[in-house]
This record gives structure tokens, sequence and C-alpha cells, in this order.
DNA sequence: TATGTTGTCTCATTATATGAAACTAAGTAT
DNA sequence: ATACTTAGTTTCATATAATGAGACAACATA
């Protein structure tokens, strides 16, 4: 109790695997003592089941964990399967032909936007180094995008799960005036990123929306400042609906965990 | 009991996500079962586990499973991290400039090659798609370039995990037959595939090998048997060295699981 | 509407996870 | 080298959570 986890022993051992993966370089026992809620020996064990398990490696030398291959095996159905990317991804490549400017495939989880795919204006290639990053929803295009198009009920449950951080002045830093934001973004059918995750960074982008409905994704361009202002960015829009149109009819059906 | 999985409850979990995965497509429960040891009950209760984790999407209209995005987002930390892409990266970039033909980096996971990332001679790009990927050690060059150079036990053990199921005319269907063509790589340095896995593709693999003498995954050209021989493949050896080489220095350390 | 099939729930039983404490091994300072 | 500190591992009685047979509900099909 106390923590988010539930789902018994396999829950709490997933979050464990989280905090590894989340800390992003080796780790050692200790360390994740420290954040950690269980003790000593629980936490111990933990680390060695998924150590066992192939879901971290273990560097005897250093003692540390980190995240294991067997996850990248597994994510590879992941991405294949349960994401829009092999539907999309015709779509986009299309897309990016008459677009000069990054474009972003991404989905939700539990209020986290992960993108799926990338495609780059210069070096052109979505990598699996830059697939499965992870953003806040409340401050990205994409997030603000699905958001917007979620039903009342795991929207509000999605606004509560953001940190409301201000990464830069233009960030939202309340769920009140996200919220009016998101209203706007319903009716407009388009979302823009106002520099709110980073300086200099703006985008415009769409929800990916199911022929019933559901929101299943969104898609983004994204520029710098100092090559589009958002009316320039508007210029993008048609072509990002229909792009994000296209893809939404293919994506026949898709559940968000 | 009589299950390959234990570590408890976790252990079990892990495989029941495994075993949808593997499936590669969204599978309902009843599917699940047959193939499975567990009771409808306990099936029924890890696939709600998993899939309130977040590791496992539900499509409620077709009441089946399938990976889930989570799964995405732990691999990209994985993948950057576990994984000798990142350091492997910029050589095999510069061995593609001189080398016009695919090349792939693995790792061994559970007697299982993972691509870990590729290089493709006209499509020049890596994605997620690919990386991940697995096929089996004994009848490819990565595989047994990585076989030929495990210590005994690690080696004995992945031999052992081995289906040796014969692809083509050429692949070795026995351990002892492969464990003499170990031996004969591990003086060599190299591994060939003889067109063992698929008909027509042959490639030449070489072990990445620490500084402390640790093989932490193997590199290979490969090609199809219409554009070259073994002979021409030859000609890729030092350059295939050279570039293993480079990664293998950088990879400090590094543990199998 | 009847009928087989697949998915979900209940609950007594059993196995498993848990964590305080004791112990061992690695580092660090003296 | 030796004491001392800290990190990692093991033990074991206890509490907790997983288990699965069976009952039940929801579909699908005839």
């Amino acid at each position: 109790m106390g923590v988010v986890t539930g789902d018994g022993t396999v829950g709490k051992a997933l979050s464990v695997l989280e905090q590894v993966t989340a800390i992003g370089r080796p780790v050692r026992l200790r360390e994740l003592l420290e954040t950690s809620d269980f003790p000593k020996p629980t936490l111990y064990r933990f680390l060695q089941t998924l150590t066992n398990q192939g879901m971290l490696s273990y560097d005897a030398e250093h003692r540390t964990y980190a995240p294991g291959i067997r996850l990248v095996k597994l994510a590879h159905s992941a991405w294949a399967q349960a994401s829009l990317a092999p539907i999309a991804r015709p779509h986009i490549d299309a897309m990016a032909e008459t677009i000069n400017e990054a474009i972003h495939l991404a989905q939700i989880d539990n209020g986290q936007v992960v993108f799926i795919d990338k495609r780059q204006a210069n070096t052109q290639f979505a990598t699996l180094a830059r697939a499965g990053q992870v953003a806040p929803a409340y401050c990205t295009g994409v997030g603000k995008a699905i958001l917007a198009f979620l039903p009342c009920g795991e929207r509000d449950q999605a606004l509560q799960q953001q940190a409301y951080m201000k990464y830069t002045p233009a960030t939202h830093t309340s769920p009140q005036a996200l919220k009016t934001e998101l209203d706007a973004i319903h009716r407009e059918g388009v979302a823009f990123d106002r520099e709110e995750h980073d300086q200099g960074i703006i985008s415009i982008a769409a929800p990916i929306l199911t022929p019933s409905n559901r929101v299943v994704g969104a898609l983004s361009v994204a520029t710098s400042t100092n090559r589009h202002d958002l009316e320039g960015l508007s210029a993008f829009r048609p072509a990002l609906l229909d792009c994000a149109a296209k893809i939404g009819s293919e994506a026949q059906s898709w559940q968000a965990p």
C-alpha cells in the first residue's frame, strides 16, 4: 500500500523494472533502495528475478543492473502489432515527400506520450533509439491532441497524471488552463505546441481517430521558431489532417491501456 | 511445476507475456489456453494483470490481447543502455561507407540471436521494426560467431537451447556437427553462414570481444548468393574484424544474461 | 429459444512473497 | 595490515497473495 503499483507481485516487479529503466544508466541496489518503497531483501529479490528473466542485465563487476535485451525482443512485436506505426508508415512517408519538416507519430500510455515513429527532415530515418521516447502529454502538440479527444473519464484521469512542470514560460501549469485549451482543440481539430516543452520548438498536431471516433494516437509536424511561426505551421494543417484521417480509417480498432 | 519458467509468479507472468508476443497477432484467451500450462482462471488473471500494467493491450471488441506500448517505452532505454548499438553505431556507419552490403549487429539472449541494429545496402535505415528481430543462433553467422567464443559453460547451455531444425539442406542438425564447426570458427576468428538459415543468403560474421575477451555480440556482412559467393565475402574479412575490434574495445564491460 | 462455447467470478486451500534480523563480503579509513 | 563502515546476501517465521475447481454469466450459433 502507499505505492501506485497494484496488481500484486507482478505489478511490484514491473515497477522495479520501470525504475531501473527510468534512471537511464546502470544502477546499484543501494541507489534503488533510496527511492524505492521496498525493503532491501524484497528489492534484492525482484532484481534477481528480473535478471534471471532477462528483463534486466547484471554487471557483476560493478554490481549494477540495466535493462536487458529481452525487452528489445519483446518490443519488436509490440511495435509491430500494438502500435500504429506499421499502418501509419506509408502515409507518413507520402506526407514527408511534400513537407520538409519533422513528422512525429505518438500514442499515449499512462498519461505519457510515447513516440512511435519519427521522420526527420534532414536525416530521414526513424531509429529505435528515437521510437519509444517519452514526453509529457500536457505540453506537447501530440499530447494535447490526444487528450482533447479522449473520452471524459480517461481524459480526467490522464489530466491528473500530469506533472504540470513549467518547462518554458509558455507551459500550462494548471489542469484548468489546460482543460480550456483542450476544449478549443476539440473544436478546432488541431493542437499547437507554442514552445511549451522546448523553447524554440513549435508544432501542429492532429488526433488520429478511428471510424468509431476513438482517438488512438496523434500526428504532428514540428519545427523550430527560426524556420516557421505558428501561422507558417498552419499551412501544413490540410496535409496533416488528411494524413491523420487516412491512418485513422485503417486503424480499425485499438484500445488504450 | 513442469514449466520452464521458474522465478515464481513474476516468471510465470512473463512467460505469458512472451507467449502473447510470440504469436505475433492479437490473440484470445481461448487460444492461449491451448498451448499454456496454466488453468483458465490463472491465465485469465495474468492477462488482466499484464493489461493493467500496460504490458499488454486489450481489444474489448474482439477480446484479444496484444503486446502493449509500455514495452516500446521500456525497450527504448534497453536499446540505449543494455545494447551495443549506441557504441557500435558510428563504427558501423563508417564501415557501411566502404561496403555496399547489409551489415547486422546482434547479441545473444537465451540461445537466441537478437538483432540490435542493421544497415541495409539500399534502403539505408535501421528501424525499430527490424531491431529486436530474433533468429536461431545455430544457423546464422552472428549466432555461430557468438557461440564459438562463449565460455564453455554458457556455450553448452546455449547449445542445448537450440532447436536444430533443418531450415535448408545446409543447416546443422546436431550439436556435434555444430560443435566441430564452432571450434574451427574459434580458430579462424570468423564464422560463415552457408545458406544455413535462408536459401540464397550467406554471411560472414565476427565476434565482438571486450578487452577482457568476453563476447558481447557479433557483427556480420550478409548478402545473397547471386551477388557474392563465400570467397567474395571473405574480402570483407579485414574490414569486419577491424570494425568488430573497435566496437569491442569500447564495450568495456557487458554481461550476458 | 435452446445449446455449446468462451469468458468471468468465488472462495477455501496452498504456495509464495515478505521483511526483520543476522550474517558475509567489499570498501574505506586509520 | 587492521579496524571500521557500508553494501550485499541469506535465513526463517509469518502474513499475504496466488491458485484452480467449480459455479456462473455472456456470447455465439443453430
